[in-house]
DNA sequence: TCTGGGGTCCTAGGACCC
DNA sequence: TCTGGGGTCCTAGGACCC
């Protein structure tokens, strides 16, 4: 036996240690199933919510789906549907979803400390260390406890590659043969069952990369499994390569601890109309600043790079207009005034009379942990310290007594780009007032 | 003066995700 | 009339250096 070479049996053993199962659980039509939990007698009837602004659909329920509604579909596009169908509507409530995202997470970590929060309604859980004859029974267990607790229903994947459970996860979804768990480890069947599913359904597979493998006549999953290593490389690079090797079972992305911060965060909002001239533009761009630089601090972080951007509607008439532009601050902050003024001057670089703004945003970069900020010798340390603590008071006064209770001059009083939002449910679950009151 | 290749770093933009 | 918002990662290409 050469070197580094391994006999069968140890071969064997070894790919046995190392054998991952990976379970998904995702919740179904989340936001719908939220608005549905304090409503009961919404349930099974189709519901829809939509995006900021009540512009479009961005989730449903089943029976929604069933109708016909779409994934992205503009609301004005659907309202007669929605009247001949009675239809629930509800703008978006984060606050709400977040809440729930919290309470469905806390229970999976119960089950398990190796969690991956992924999105607000998605997780990867390690199931590796499960007897893999209980894997499905286990899983079903978690699915009853989250529904029991919360209200809110989960399907399950369990594969032995992310990319694998995120397809598994699909299956439970769609069949209600397999009650909500589909494990798709040692599968007798797999290959079957890949051949029928789209190419494009696979985690990591845009429309963009969709539409060329279609050309390429690869359009199933299966025919994207069996593809030779050399041409995906060539063609799709290393995160196709890493897709494709994890479809034949082979795991390529791994478990990850919650990040320690963000990279970036982002503020940005479409306009109910047009905006035209600077002044309320200049609002609505230090009110998204005043929003990115409190979740700054949330994090306990501090940044020192901003980047603002305008752009003309998509579906209009008339010229179009993009443009963004960005600025170093002098040293990492938190502070939303010092944001408020460096975005404001970015701003004027970019904006242009002659045309209908439609949206605008901003963009924090830079982000390190408060503890690591340098500070410039030639900064001024009371000023700093100044800042600080008006800051820290002014996120104290608005978290006890509602968002905007207190806010910077610059971000506006009326506010009359502000966004739409008429059919919001109450904040159950997070505000005193929109407690719910029980009759006996 | 002109000519050269190779390396790193940074940024903008594309593609993807939910 | 009315078409979401918030993220990450990768790559190509330019600037710069030796």
């Amino acid at each position: 036996m050469k070197f580094g070479e391994l006999s069968p049996i140890l071969f064997t053993q070894q790919i046995m240690s190392q054998t991952k199962i990976f379970g998904l659980v995702d919740c179904n039509n989340f936001y719908a199933s939220c608005e549905r939990v304090f409503r009961p007698k919404l349930r099974g009837k189709p519901i829809i919510v939509l995006s900021n602004n009540d512009g479009c659909v961005i989730a449903r329920s089943n029976e929604a789906k069933t109708i016909g509604i779409t994934m992205g579909q503009p609301y004005f596009e659907c309202e007669k549907l929605i009247r001949q169908h009675n239809i629930a509507v509800f703008s978006s409530n984060f606050s709400l979803y977040g809440d729930f995202s919290n309470r469905v997470m806390n229970i999976l970590e119960e089950f398990t400390k190796d969690l991956e929060i992924y999105s607000i309604d998605e997780a990867f859980m390690d199931f590796s260390n499960i007897p893999k004859s209980d894997i499905e029974n286990h899983a079903q267990n978690i699915r009853k406890t989250i529904f029991k607790w919360t209200g809110i229903p989960v399907s399950i994947g369990i594969a032995p590659t992310k990319t694998l459970a995120k397809l598994a996860n699909k299956i439970a979804k769609k069949n209600p043969i397999h009650k909500g768990v589909f494990n798709i480890t040692n599968h007798p069947h797999t290959d079957q069952i890949l051949s029928k599913l789209e190419v494009g359904e696979v985690w990591g597979i845009g429309w963009r990369l969709s539409k060329f493998l279609k050309q390429c006549n690869i359009t199933t999953v299966l025919q994207l499994k069996n593809a030779k290593e050399e041409w995906i490389k060539k063609h799709m690079a290393v995160t196709g390569l890493r897709t494709v090797l994890e479809l034949n079972g082979i795991p390529k992305i791994e478990m990850e601890d919650r990040p320690e911060a963000q990279k970036s965060i982002i503020t940005s909002r479409s306009f109910r109309n047009p905006i035209t001239t600077l002044p309320p533009l200049k609002e609505a761009v230090a009110t998204f600043t005043s929003r990115a630089t409190e979740k700054l601090r949330e994090q306990g972080c501090v940044a020192s790079y901003i980047q603002v951007y305008i752009s003309t509607g998509y579906h209009q008439q008339g010229a179009m207009y993009r443009e963004n532009f960005g600025k170093e601050l002098p040293y990492p902050t938190a502070s939303t005034s010092e944001f408020i003024a460096t975005a404001d001057e970015c701003l004027k670089k970019i904006f242009k009379y002659g045309y209908g703004y439609k949206k605008a945003g901003v963009m924090i970069t830079g982000i390190v942990p408060k503890r690591h900020q340098q500070l410039d010798l030639f900064t001024p340390l009371p000023d700093y310290q100044k800042q600080e603590s008006l800051m820290t008071m002014m996120d104290s006064l608005n978290w006890r007594w509602g968002s905007d209770t207190i806010k910077f001059g610059a971000a506006g009083v009326q506010q009359k780009w502000h966004y739409r939002q008429e059919k919001r449910s109450p904040n159950y679950t997070t505000q005193w007032e929109d407690l719910l009151t029980i009759k006996l």
